[in-house]
DNA sequence: TTAACATAATTGACTATGTCAACTATACGT
DNA sequence: ACGTATAGTTGACATAGTCAATTATGTTAA
């Protein structure tokens, strides 16, 4: 008899974490100089259009000042430009550089070869399952009445 | 179409995010001074024969600079307390005092609460299949062939 | 039109978690 | 007894997340 909270926990930890190492692994041969959070926010800032540090908050559901000083990383590598907004001058449009785009594609590669071996010989109808039974429970713990 | 990288990653991650959550809401709640790493240490010194520093270690693949400065923590707050390995004069075997084993418990009946929040209105054969599935790719990724 | 409130972003101070390498003491194999 | 392995500790640091206060700008409505 497998117990639960033990055995979910654990397979959700060691996703999580066998992804960020080899994400970790594939910076450092790539030689970026960037953390796996930063390869985060560069695909968010790729992905969303008009992309400002607010949105990309509500995307990653990250706190503002931690978003605030991850683009500033960004920035100072060039990977990332800020534009200001003509419709409010208090927001800024986040672009990918050059650099920032050359970058962004080369880890987005491993991340989706990383996925592509986690789901191998798994078909796609379990898959499927798996992600509705998985966004059912990220609802489920979202929704919940208390704290 | 969706984005196999992009949305299993929300889905382990969000799990993750609200579980840490509701734990350290939790503990807050209860007054326990520990986080949500204390409680997992715990948890594995209750569940672990004779648990050394190492055992934890191994069981929760940690740092060993990391185990021994948790368990410090959790001496320090009575909750843990060492004795001697008769065995071997290195090392020592970790158990839980009454405060801690009370904290443990009240800690694990919110963890159960949790993940039984998060899995209601699953059956219990989708759930298997879930389990599966997940530990499927846990495998899947450690025995990649690189890092 | 201006006072009150809301919002976008930044900053400081902090907590929590993870990583690496050097080190001490003890154990083990030959 | 010697060299090597192991258990645990420590220092220094990297990475990630949290909270509160602040600045500048925008919005609303008396």
């Amino acid at each position: 008899m497998r117990k639960l909270d033990t055995d979910l926990q654990n397979i959700f930890m060691n996703v999580i974490k066998e992804v960020k190492k080899s994400m970790l692994c594939a910076i450092k041969e790539k030689e970026l100089d960037i953390s796996p959070i930063h390869f985060m926010v560069l695909k968010d800032i790729y992905n969303i259009e008009n992309c400002t540090a607010l949105s990309l908050a509500e995307k990653a559901d990250k706190d503002k000042g931690q978003i605030t000083r991850l683009v500033k990383d960004l920035i100072s590598k060039d990977l990332v430009i800020k534009e200001q907004n003509p419709n409010d001058k208090r927001s800024q449009f986040l672009k990918l550089t050059n650099a920032g785009l050359d970058c962004y594609q080369q880890l987005s590669t491993v991340h989706n070869h990383i996925f592509a071996l986690l789901s191998q010989d798994i078909s796609d109808e379990d898959l499927a399952l798996f992600l509705t039974l998985g966004d059912k429970m990220v609802n489920n713990l979202k929704t919940k009445v208390v704290g």
